[in-house]
Order: structure tokens, then sequence, then C-alpha cells
DNA sequence: AAGTATGCCAACCGCAGCGAT
DNA sequence: TATCGCTGCGGTTGGCATACT
């Protein structure tokens, strides 16, 4: 068995937030700064784990947080960062202000994972190309409200042309890039320290790809494209990695790393 | 109108990375 | 170098709301 579940204490609540409750955390951070979760609680009067302090704040109570209606470009821009970076919430979130990760990640398990599914679009991120427990249990399916509702959200969009992507390994991401701070108000700048002005993720998505697994030597365009930033062995070899998941997996690190650790 | 099925989403759980020691 | 504790992340669950029969 594992360690005691965080909230097994005695005397500690679990379920919805009071008002109340969130009173006394926004005002307690909004006062002291986020951090020190584990003693927050404690500090702030509240009968509530540290963990489930950092979640109610970060998906509820921080200011910008934006809820509901997720829009059509927004919805567009999910699954082009989920095919690019598979289920990392977190990164994805980091490129839709005010957004959270666990609505985004709420998002495609009952939207768009669905959606996918039934456009014949597979998914090979994490192998999870099935939707989750609550699908599975409920899943009986396809009724015509749920049709409607889905038609409503997002009308008249193309299916999604999917390349099959082998995704990378797991990256963990520092504080400063992920949910407070997006890419967009990072400061990305080049290794040579020079401020750069990136092109939208799925465009560098598509450029990875063409010049990947695209036909007939687009290599070259693609690296202008991308500025030059992968490595010149990684480049050298872009017209013999068709279908090569070990390269495909360190072009995304790299620019994973582009990405999260700007120097 | 009542019962059932399904959708949605807030919150919980456990794992893993990272820094401190 | 190894260990420990904290934090963040992604997967999963539970319960309410809504649609359907």
């Amino acid at each position: 068995m594992g360690r005691a579940p965080c909230c097994s204490k005695v005397g500690l609540s679990k379920g919805p937030w009071s008002p109340e409750e969130d009173s006394l955390l926004s005002d307690y951070v909004q006062k002291y700064g986020e951090g020190q979760w584990r003693s927050l609680p404690k500090k702030a009067g509240l009968l509530r784990c540290g963990k489930s302090c950092r979640l109610r704040w970060m998906n509820y109570l921080r200011p910008g947080i934006v809820r509901g209606n997720i829009t059509a470009d927004e919805e567009d821009l999910i699954v082009r960062l989920h095919a690019l970076l598979g289920n990392r919430w977190s990164l994805i979130a980091g490129r839709l202000p005010g957004r959270t990760d666990n609505e985004i990640k709420n998002y495609w398990n009952t939207h768009l994972l669905r959606k996918l599914h039934s456009a014949g679009v597979v998914h090979p991120a994490g192998g999870r190309d099935l939707p989750r427990s609550d699908n599975l249990t409920k899943q009986k399916k396809s009724k015509s409200h749920t049709k409607k509702k889905e038609d409503d959200g997002v009308k008249n969009r193309a299916p999604f042309q999917k390349t099959r992507v082998y995704l990378p390994k797991p990256l963990r991401v520092s504080p400063e890039f992920s949910r407070t701070n997006s890419f967009d108000s990072s400061g990305s700048r080049t290794s040579s320290g020079s401020p750069v002005e990136w092109p939208p993720l799925f465009e560098i998505k598509d450029a990875v790809y063409e010049m990947l697994i695209g036909d007939g030597g687009g290599g070259g365009a693609a690296a202008d494209f991308l500025g030059g930033e992968f490595s010149p062995e990684l480049l050298s070899h872009a017209d013999s990695i068709s279908d090569n998941a070990e390269m495909l997996d360190k072009v995304y690190d790299e620019y994973l790393q582009l990405l999260q650790f700007p120097e």
C-alpha cells in the first residue's frame, strides 16, 4: 500500500470549498504570496491540507483565471499543443492565458478526446486514446443531446489532420514557465542571449513535421523557419529519420528545452 | 412527473522531480 | 552520494446538473 493520503489527518476537511474557506485562502495568499503550501493552512486558519489549498488557489481563486467558454481558437490550439506535447496539461495551459491545466484536461477528456476519436484520429499520447474511466464506466454513448452540445460548441471545424507523433518522455517543467508565467510572457531568448520572437507553437510543430517526415526535402526551409535552433547533428539527419521515434524524441526534447529554459 | 442515463467539472490521490541537508 | 520533505503534475473519482425515456 502507498503512503497515507495527505488529507487523512483527523480534523482536516475534504470536498467542496465554502466561501469562507475561499476567503481565508485568498486573503492569505494575496497578503503573503504563494508557496509554503504545507504550512499555509495552519497559518491561514484553514482545516485543509496544503495540497488542497494549492489546488484551490491554482484552479479557482488565482487572479486572471478565465472560466468556461473555450473558444474555437483555444480549442484548436489545445489540439495542436496536445499533438506536440501529449498530456502535459500544465505546459498546454501555459500557452493559454487564464486557463488552468485542470480545465484543459477536463475539456480534453470530455470534449476533444471523443470528438477526435469519432473523427478517426488516433492519438498515441501515453497510449491513452480511449476515454477516461468516467467514460469507460458510463460509456453507452452518443446521445443526441450530447452531439448537439458538441456541435454548438465547435462548429464547422475541419477534422484534425493527424500525423503519427511519437511523444517525448515526460519532462519536468520549471515553475517560472508553468501556469503563472506562460511562454509568451517568459521573455524567451536565444541561446546567444538575444531576444527572440517565437512563432506560434503549432507553426513550429508543423515545421518540425515538415523537416522530419515531410515529403521531398523540406528540411532546409524548416530549419530556416526554426531559426537554426536545433543542433546541427539533428538537422543533418533530417532526411533520414522519417518515422524514427528516437530522433523525433530528440527533436522534441531540444525544442522543449529551448521553450522552457531560455538562457 | 418520475426514474434513468449521461455530461461535466471540482477535487482528491499517488507518483515523481527537485532542492536541501 | 543518499535520504528526506515539499511541491507540481497527471490520472481518476464523486456528485450535481441536465437530457432523455
